[in-house]
DNA sequence: GCCGTTTTCGGCCCGACTGTTTTCAGTCG
């Protein structure tokens, strides 16, 4: 799939045409269709060789050819052009907190800067002060900008963000006065990462709140500070923004706050056909500006014709449309999640005993736990040989639980080179549910992985594929597979694949597993991956990827009640081998 | 360059904050 590369070639043409101070509705409009592009679930090439690619939002007659011939010549004459009166470098310089287009043109125009070396070095230098309209401050700003640039690791995983959040939240809530605090922005949407935390407060003064925020001491440094908004920057080096409204626009607020930023635009364009105007302090009348929402969110959607949208589908990725044809998806729930797919004890290479991580899961209120221990293959995680396996199964069988809960007894195997498992294909049926992962060989050649996971679902002993495409958020890229084809093969045997709720991994990520639904009606299981008992609480992170990718119950193996999850193993395997049964 | 529940032409989201300035352009989200 060359979504990305496409997305990122227009990308690249809209950042140039606005640096050459090109039409800006121009270059929203590659800015537009590179971003639905991104998201796009399906391939571009299939469209195109089906000449549908105009089916895709934002792309036209023109951007549709730039397309083509970039996927027929792997060249886009347009963009060589516009490489020739705007060198790529300066690009890098917009990255620096401060620095837009029209300032990185004329550093390059009068200054002849195209690098951020060359930048800092100017500035320090004082030719900065030359420039007009730029002073000691502006000078400073853009220092600090480079040292912001330096310092960040790129964007914060989700997992991390969220319990800091949560503490300030309570924080905040305990110190002033407020009515209203909420966590808004990409986090509020639960995307893998965020680039900074939004906070949103409503209170009749906003001046203590402020104060407050300020003072906080996570604080180390002001960015800016005004009568409704406010940002500061953590000792962390997390950015959080600040912004307080009057309790009559909070739900208009919420609803701006939240984004993302292309359903917002799509949400105004909307407002503008039925002569109206959307801001973050309400929805007002063209006629006579007479406020006709605002005080809750679902107030804004409800008066421009909208089913109320869950946060977790805000990216303009069709849910306008669905919510105006009162079509979302019934969106699954923590509350729908009946037990925890994948999970690791002291057997391998888990904290907590057996006993303490099932009794925790019934704690939990889950109706079961599969524990999924490492094989043998995974020296490292001090995998279980065939032997232990069994003795595990004896401890297993000894534990005594309340009557609504049960332990099934797993197994997570190793798929080896050429698509083998750690023990004989025919031993697997002796486990009640199987899960296999890659964990060896995470270079070899996209087709290498490919073949090897193929191999390993086709041998119809796998029920569940493990992180399927082995990435660890901000850490390590996935390996190189072609995740259609494995979700093809997926498909031929029955087998699910996993989203491994670990806030490292969070694989598949959402716009695969809304694919893996969608186009090869698989089912998804949630699995935390837990190797102590504290992270079985990530369930919530992987029901939130699925919620992004519009998962309803029904796709979710966790939902199953027991029952229903025995008698889905025991059909797939059924399915693939006529001979076992159970 | 895209697009249509007023339009195939004429629109295209909206506001806060900053800096250097006397009224606003640039940046950001």
């Amino acid at each position: 799939m060359r979504n990305s590369e496409i997305a990122q070639l227009l990308g690249t043409i809209a950042s140039l045409l606005e640096l050459k101070g090109e039409n800006r509705f121009k270059q929203i409009a590659y800015a537009d269709a590179a971003r639905q592009i991104e998201n796009w679930p399906i391939p571009v090439e299939d469209l195109w060789k089906d000449g549908r690619l105009r089916k895709i939002p934002g792309v036209g007659e023109g951007i549709a050819k730039k397309i083509a011939e970039y996927l027929e010549t792997e060249r886009c004459g347009f963009l060589e052009e516009l490489k020739e009166e705007i060198p790529l470098e300066l690009l890098e310089l917009e990255k620096v907190p401060g620095v837009g287009p029209k300032l990185a043109l004329m550093l390059y125009q009068e200054l002849g800067i195209c690098s951020i070396s060359a930048l800092e070095e100017s500035v320090r230098g004082g030719q900065l002060r030359s420039l007009p309209r730029l002073g000691q401050k502006s000078e400073q700003n853009i220092l600090r900008g480079i040292e912001t640039l330096y310092k960040q690791s790129g964007r914060i995983p989700l997992g991390v963000a969220m319990p800091v959040a949560e503490g300030i939240v309570a924080q905040l809530r305990n110190t002033c006065a407020l009515q209203e605090i909420q966590v808004c922005g990409s986090l509020r949407r639960w995307k893998e990462t965020i680039g900074d935390l939004d906070l949103l407060v409503s209170a009749m003064d906003a001046e203590p709140v402020m104060k407050a925020f300020i003072t906080m001491p996570e604080v180390a440094q002001i960015l800016g500070v005004g009568p409704t908004k406010s940002t500061i920057l953590t000792s962390s080096r997390l950015q959080i923004d600040l912004r307080v409204v009057p309790p009559d626009s909070w739900g208009a607020a919420l609803q701006y706050f939240t984004g993302s930023q292309a359903h917002n635009v799509h949400l105004r364009e909307l407002a503008i056909r039925q002569r109206m105007k959307l801001n973050e302090y309400g929805l007002f009348s063209m006629e006579d500006n007479q406020k006709l929402a605002g005080e809750t969110e679902e107030g804004i959607y409800q008066t421009l014709g909208l089913e109320w949208v869950p946060p977790e589908l805000r990216e303009d990725q069709g849910e306008v449309e669905a919510a105006q044809k009162k079509c979302l998806p019934r969106l699954v729930e923590l509350k729908d999640i009946r037990g925890d797919l994948h999970t690791h004890t002291e057997w391998s290479d888990g904290r907590d005993s057996l006993a303490e991580i099932a009794r925790a899961a019934e704690r939990m209120g889950y109706q079961y736990l599969v524990i999924s221990d490492h094989a043998q293959a995974l020296g490292v995680a001090n995998g279980l040989t065939w032997e232990r396996f069994l003795q595990q199964r004896s401890e297993l069988r000894s534990l005594e639980f309340g009557s609504g809960f049960q332990v099934l007894w797993g197994v997570e195997a190793n798929i080896l080179n050429e698509g083998r498992l750690d023990f004989p294909l025919d031993s697997f049926v002796t486990f009640d549910l199987v899960l296999a992962g890659i964990h060896s060989g995470l270079s070899q050649t996209r087709i290498q992985i490919t073949q090897r996971v193929a191999r390993a679902l086709s041998s119809g002993r796998v029920d569940i594929l493990a992180h399927p495409t082995g990435r660890l958020i901000g850490k390590r890229n996935p390996f190189e597979i072609e995740i259609g084809e494995v979700m093809a093969t997926a498909r031929s045997v029955g087998a699910a694949l996993e989203i491994n709720t670990s806030p490292e991994r969070l694989d598949l990520k959402d716009i695969d597993a809304r694919t893996a639904r969608d186009k090869f009606g698989l089912k998804l299981a949630l699995g935390t991956d837990a190797h102590s008992t504290k992270s079985l609480e990530t369930m919530r992170y992987g029901v939130a990827l699925a919620r992004r990718a519009w998962l309803e119950p029904r796709d979710v193996l966790n939902t199953f009640t027991l029952r229903e999850l025995c008698d889905w193993i025991v059909r797939r395997r059924a399915q693939n081998n006529p001979l076992i049964s159970r």
